[in-house]
DNA sequence: AAACACGTCAACCGCACTCCA
DNA sequence: CTGGAGTGCGGTTGACGTGTT
């Protein structure tokens, strides 16, 4: 006997997922919140599985979700990330709190690594893994005087630039047309309000709290299961109240801590990712 | 204009993990 | 301690759009 369905698929539709659909379970998560994925098919009456709720709220309906045209900024991020954290992909846009991990992933598989194949194609081999293998708490390329221009124009910007050429709060092409639809929706949430610290696990509410004897703006992950908080989070509660809402928001802040403060954050994340130096000092694999 | 090749990405699949009774 | 339920995550698929011949 093989492992039960996720749920029942007599009747389940697949495929793309229709307008009315979107504003059936936007509807539903607004009265009620994300999570609790077995009941929204229920209640709904959509005949999709609740993975496919989870997944469409996920990736392409919740607010603060940016898609498509990914800066040079966000490349930068996602190449270092990968390279620190492979194929971790929820770990990676925890990160880059506007992409989610399916549109990170496609992006690499699809462009990131077409890109670097390319400009690494060019590239001596051992200049490559000098490159990635080495020290992990500093951008492969420029930090090691790279020659390949390509690679290191992406770290270089990455490193540099915070969200320059990327507007910090905008929503969903998406959650726009949505939002249209569905008169009311999101009057709650302007558009101008800064969205919430990364997040991609949709079982999670977020509240803003405020920290004794840390008194910044953050937003509480309230588990409906109890998990964890991500190491964002944890990293995040740990800066100043100013950093956060200066400078367009809480991306100077985590990005601040990721690029200059890699080094003293480096043993946590390896720590909270379950990885060895060894791992996150492992060539890129093309 | 038609056929084919290729690229993109939304969505699915199935294993892993956590929680709780 | 154990097993079931619920959910997270990464790999993969396939439909669709675009480019090329």
């Amino acid at each position: 006997m093989g492992r039960p369905p996720c749920c029942d698929k007599v009747g389940i539709k697949k495929g793309p997922w229709t307008p009315e659909e979107d504003i059936i379970l936007v509807s539903y998560i607004q009265e009620n919140g994300p999570g609790n994925w077995r009941s929204v098919p229920i209640n709904t009456g959509l005949m999709r599985c609740s993975k496919s709720c989870r997944l469409r709220w996920t990736n392409y309906l919740r607010p603060g979700i940016k898609r498509g045209n990914f800066t040079a900024h966000e490349e930068g991020i996602i190449v270092h990330l990968q390279s620190l954290l492979g194929n971790r992909w929820a770990a990676i846009a925890s990160y880059l709190p506007q992409r989610t991990d399916n549109d990170i992933k496609n992006y690499w598989n699809t462009h990131l690594k077409k890109k670097l194949a390319a400009a690494n194609s060019n590239s001596d081999i051992s200049e490559r893994n000098a490159m990635f293998a080495d020290d992990s708490t500093s951008f492969p390329a420029g930090s090691h005087g790279s020659s390949n221009p390509e690679i290191t124009q992406m770290v270089d910007i990455a490193r540099r630039s915070p969200f320059a050429d990327c507007p910090s709060s905008s929503y969903a092409s998406s959650m726009d047309n949505i939002s249209k639809l569905l008169d009311g929706f999101m009057k709650t949430t302007s558009p101008s309000t800064p969205p919430p610290p990364p997040y991609n696990d949709t079982t999670y509410d977020f509240k803003p709290v405020v920290e004794v004897g840390n008194p910044m703006l953050s937003f509480d992950r309230m588990s409906s299961n109890g998990a964890e908080l991500s190491f964002y989070d944890e990293v995040h509660r740990q800066q100043p109240a100013s950093s956060f809402m200066e400078h367009g928001g809480y991306i100077d802040d985590y990005e601040s801590w990721l690029f200059d403060e890699a080094a003293a954050a480096e043993h946590d994340v390896a720590d909270l990712m379950d990885l060895s130096h060894g791992c996150c000092s492992v060539p890129m694999m093309f």
